[in-house]
DNA sequence: CGTAAAGGTTACAGCTGGTGGAAGGTCAAG
DNA sequence: CTTGACCTTCCACCAGCTGTAACCTTTACG
């Protein structure tokens, strides 16, 4: 099938796939006379879960050796776990310094009381 | 003062200054005869500020804007309370978007109880 | 059969917020 | 006088795409 069929398949834009193919994710396609790439059901398997991992906010390169170690089935799958396990690391890093965050914002929010520039509680939070 | 004396007081290195000015969130330093950049307090403070902001995960777009709002002494701060709102808005939109992915990774990382590849359950939840 | 739209190809630029490095000028200390 | 630290500019690179241009092929319609 040609990749527009492939994109609405897989929810990935077209352009995206050409993309994963030059960024090493996929194997490049097989292409017709024209120079059409051409694919087949398996390319979508991987498309779908390559949009899996990116859901999971997986940079490209960790799925890259995901998509490694899933072809050699006799393997550990500590690895995988590992990577995981990583990532939910990450995304829990990142849900801390957020919640900072949302801390400072909400307090400023609530400080200016003046209404203009020159009093604004908010612009002096953000001076000093 | 010089570059590097500014990088050191306001915690923002010389490069990222000089990226500052290029993208139009400082004034074009004076510069002595030999060409380097000269600074005076208003600049760390400025600086200062920009550096807040950005703790804060603003972009260097809205920071701009809110730079201009502050030569203004007597205009509104409706603005900048719009603005900070609008910011913790996207922090609690961004904190939703994290902690559905945390579900997902966390349900995710315990689902494994094969110690194989082709058996792992992760990878099957992931090609779904 | 002609043609126009739809969809394919490549290559290059741009987005954000910087960072790294090369090549070269300048300054202060020993 | 040399050495090393610091300054300058410019260009390239990071992730993960997306937009656009220029061009070719296929397909549908009158």
């Amino acid at each position: 099938m040609k990749i527009s069929t492939v994109a609405g398949k897989c929810g990935v834009p077209a352009k995206t796939i050409r993309y994963y193919e030059q960024a090493g994710l996929l194997r490049p396609a097989k292409r017709g006379i024209n120079g059409y790439r051409f694919y087949q059901n398996i390319d979508v398997e991987r498309l779908i879960f390559i949009r899996r991992c990116r859901e999971l906010d997986m940079s490209l390169d960790h799925i890259k050796a995901l998509l490694e170690v899933k072809q050699n089935p006799e393997a550990s799958c500590s690895g995988v776990d590992k990577m995981l396990a990583e990532q939910l690391e990450r995304v829990r890093q990142r849900q801390k310094e957020l919640a900072e965050l949302e801390q400072s914002l909400s307090e400023m929010v609530s400080g200016c009381c003046s209404d203009q520039i020159k009093d604004c509680g908010i612009l002096k939070k953000l001076q000093s």
